[in-house]
DNA sequence: AATGAATGAGGTTTCATTCAT
DNA sequence: GATGAATGAAACCTCATTCAT
């Protein structure tokens, strides 16, 4: 294991590498990720980043791992001031407008550029992947049931997971060519549409 | 321009270039494919393989077209037949079912590996990016409205793009690995539940 | 040795095959001649390029000399033409004139072109190389030395180096980029002075 | 852009890397100047090699830009030291006399083996190019103005062209396999007679 | 005679990582 | 701790030439 930062220094370097990462995957492609690249890019000697981190999986796993915690405070917070509101249809809403917030979008890209190297990369990488669905589905589950009686019987495993497919898959198509061309706030009320007719069917 | 294959050999070739190259990114994973261990696969020298392809986008492109050209076939197939039938749960229905063929997992999967180098390479992919929203949306519209009378109304391009969407999200997550312990007639079951409901809301 | 062409097909396939290098040469540059380029630029398949050419060595051999005859013709026609005229000023007018002619630049880049290549092959050259001195270079003397009693007591052979190389090199510069800014008339006129001043100096 | 060295050690292997180019130039022809070649002669890594220079064109550019600036240096030298002498004759002489130099020879040499790659590759070679004519010509224009009053009514700049061609064709042509037969001093002095002849034409 | 598919040695370039300073 | 020079395996790609058809 590498050195965890003890200075403020240290910290600042990690996120220099973390945010020189992220800035050249989306403007060069993933496929000039390179460490040296990196290194300049946040402005540290090469050195300096084998210092922080072991090896250039590491600093993907870290970028995933952050792109999850960011989503996960995202969710949470939309959930939680939701929660007080009494109708699905206001907490869908919140949670929709939640996701097509500034960042949303990058995140479900990250995460679909990254997901070739963690397939083909041999650390384990199964800590970030399955984290997000332990930490969302249970209160995804919980709120379905709770407001949404009509979904006893089925399998909640099952809905949670064609829902958030479908919903992470919407977010991507925005990112894409094909996708941006349509109007945000159609495809948000098209979206709340699915969720609420797909919760609701019998 | 590479040389078109004149001889049935040439052809030949050209298709065990393609295998070799599907059959690695899936055994191997995609960071694996090299066109010096695609040509070796294939049983073909390296020089050959550069007579066919100009560069390993060029290889990556055929894939990635192909892929696409078999899913067109496939849903096509699926919407001709099913369109005799009169209801649209029976329409819905066979859709899926093609959706979950043997290799419907596989293509969306595929197209998802290959997105992060379509974004990197210096390579026009658009076309092949479009082809498929070409051909199959104005279909899914058509249907759509002539079965569901109740999407008038809405705006049909964001309708079909979050419907497909939801689908290829649903299909991509069964191949991850937090999506294949869920049982496939009851995620079956489920995306038809959320396409009808989708199509049918007010 | 190869076969020379027999047929009337046969040597209109050579002249194909110089004439697309020529072409690629300056096209393309040197370093993109290559003999797939060449037969296929020539409309030959490259089976029939090895039929009429050992190697490529070869084709550049044989590019050097048709361009060396070619020069050797102009010349030979300009001093035959002039013989008869009394001065030496109209004799190098006529030859200057005959330098600048269309082609002449061609041929002083592509020998220069080609040197490189000469002097790297492992075939040998010389006879290409000589052939121009011991064609040219005996007219150039006796021509002189009648009428230009004043070079006796020089070296004849180090007169006529010094008077080919600098106008090779005027030819020469009159291809590279800094030297096309100027005016041909001028720099002939210059050039026509530098000889006359040159052979007539005490 | 790469690496500017920025240690003792770092300017150290630029200057193996400029010095194992060069000697494989003359040694094993230009043609056998390849990147791992280099590498090796060098006794340097390929991969350090990469670190200092983006390609072989910049390798090739370096070489060349060197090599005029050598050039440059032995010009200016001479011209200056000869600027006090009071007649022409002693200026060119001088001036002759530095061309015949051990290495302007090379120089020569190097500068038209250099020419094709030049002219094929891609990188922009201007500024190397007109590097020698932008410094050496005003200072040959000058000189001639005020040290050969019946200049007036010539155009200089296609005078110092003319010159500077003749010059270096001369000096090229020693370089090859029909110059080197010659006896320098000879060769020197007829170059002599040139320069005076041609610059007091009328 | 002509074709063009196939070859593979050899070249260029990249980049993760190490290590002496 | 930080630096950056050095490494070299491994990838990409080219092209002269052969040979079966």
């Amino acid at each position: 294991m590498k050195r965890e930062p003890k200075s403020e220094a240290g910290r600042a370097t990690k996120k220099a590498i973390l945010d020189a990462a992220t800035q050249i995957i989306f403007k060069d492609g993933i496929e000039r990720l390179n460490t040296n690249l990196v290194a300049e890019k946040a402005g540290v000697s090469i050195g300096s980043l084998y210092q922080y981190y072991e090896n250039k999986d590491q600093i993907l796993r870290d970028l995933l791992k952050s792109s999850f915690e960011r989503r996960v405070q995202r969710l949470k917070k939309a959930l939680d001031l939701s929660m007080v509101f009494s109708k699905t249809e206001e907490i869908v809403a919140t949670v929709v407008d939640s996701l097509f917030e500034e960042e949303a979008g990058r995140e479900a890209q990250l995460e679909m550029l990254l997901f070739p190297l963690i397939v083909a990369s041999k650390t384990d990488w199964s800590e970030q992947i399955f984290y997000i669905n332990d930490t969302i589905k249970p209160a995804v589950k919980v709120l379905l049931l709770i407001k949404e009686p009509s979904l006893k019987g089925r399998d909640l495993d099952t809905v949670s997971f064609v829902l958030m497919q479908a919903i992470r898959g919407t977010l991507l198509g925005m990112t894409m060519p094909f996708g941006n061309s349509l109007k945000i706030d159609t495809v948000k009320a098209e979206l709340r549409t699915l969720i609420l007719s797909y919760v609701r069917a019998s």
